[in-house]
DNA sequence: CTATCGTCGATTGTTGACAATCGTCAATGG
DNA sequence: CCATTGACGATTGTCAACAATCGACGATAG
């Protein structure tokens, strides 16, 4: 038994479709107040309707859209207020429980994958593509929760954590500048490198004090 | 212009299924570890698979529920340490900011409500009717949450609130005494009456701390 | 002129049939 | 006897047609 090749496509339509429209909500493509109607996007997406809305109220549930019996379905926003007092505690809760339960399992494969994410930071920030930085970035703090192996805690961070992507790619340019998100992560993964659940711990708190986005 | 009469019934399909279920799951007639198939679920709720798949994933997305493509879907547990750590402070965090935003738009009217709720959970002590102190000590706080009028605290509430809910009615039996639970509700509406904001976050913090379930 | 009511187009809600995928188990070959 | 493979039944994934509902507009009565 060995890890299967990569799968020729996977996804379902329905995942295909939240993956595309989560993404183009993210990007600023679809803003805040944009409508959406059910047949024109599944003839934009190819997918029929059925898995399109298996895949609208999967974005309603991550808050990024809303919709209105018979009426449609708009591209909501969020607030700095509301990613400050709920969204950003929230994913603080639910991180240094990931690491808590991540890092009894970290080993050095684990630590390695992490560092590798890390290079790719480096690379992006070097070349001052700054999304390329942002996927490295999501990608880094998924590990660690997929290591967690909690179910909730994955689920509910697969709910915040689109919210906070969106907030911090369509509404805050001000981000920090790219090497000092790579400097960050370098910060934080020295910290879990320690096997010391405490300075882990307070890596978490002060990297997601600092740069609250990443 | 008028309140409109009481709907007929306005709720779709979708989400009538969707409460059945979650009913079924909260009261322990679903067990973690049932298989749900969506054929027969759709027979015995009179429901096409349409509506029924996207209550599914609405339940999925609520923590009740996992699924596994073209397997099935099956009911989810929560274990203690979950609700401890990482349900139980998600939900301090949003009561904390609904409570910031909802009390300075509580006139009388709004805190009448909630008298009459308490008066409903009192009634419910006294005929020893644990279901009903249950739904309104449910309703005490959804009104609250709704009183804030925050799309995203709304929101990430109805994602948190079933687990907490499915938790404390299906493996807890250890509950605070009924007349206890009525007492700690009190204190918090006279806290909320004071219209001080530190007195009020205050009783959050005890109130989630003492019987962290309701 | 204004308010009400009926009609209509647009859009979402629902359904049942069809296609794709998975786990199982028996047949086959070594 | 064991491993591999192929076919089968069960179940979910997908689709396109049909029904229900909403908001808007214009006709009509006062």
């Amino acid at each position: 038994m060995r890890a299967p090749l990569p799968r020729i496509n996977g996804d379902s339509r329905r995942h295909q479709a939240a993956q595309i429209l989560r993404e183009a909500i993210v990007t600023g493509q679809l803003k805040p107040g944009d409508r959406l109607r059910e047949l024109e996007l599944s003839e934009q997406l190819q997918v029929s309707r059925g898995p399109l809305r298996e895949a609208l109220r999967q974005l309603e549930q991550e808050g990024l859209l809303i919709s209105y019996p018979y009426r449609g379905t708009e591209v909501l926003g969020v607030t700095q207020e509301e990613i400050e007092e709920i969204l950003i505690p929230i994913r603080m809760t639910l991180e240094r429980f990931a690491v808590r339960h991540a890092l009894p399992t970290m080993g050095e494969e684990e630590l390695a994958d992490l560092e590798g994410i890390v290079d790719d930071m480096r690379r992006a920030a070097s070349d001052g593509d700054g999304r390329a930085l942002s996927d490295a970035d999501i990608q880094f703090h998924d590990r660690i929760i997929e290591q967690a192996d909690q179910p909730h805690c994955r689920q509910i961070w697969d709910m915040i954590q689109p919210r906070v992507w969106a907030y911090f790619r369509r509404d805050a340019d001000t981000h920090a500048s790219l090497d000092e998100v790579v400097a960050q992560h370098e910060k934080y993964l020295e910290a879990l490198r320690t096997g010391d659940l405490e300075t882990a711990l307070a890596a978490v708190d002060q990297h997601l004090t600092d740069i609250p986005g990443s």
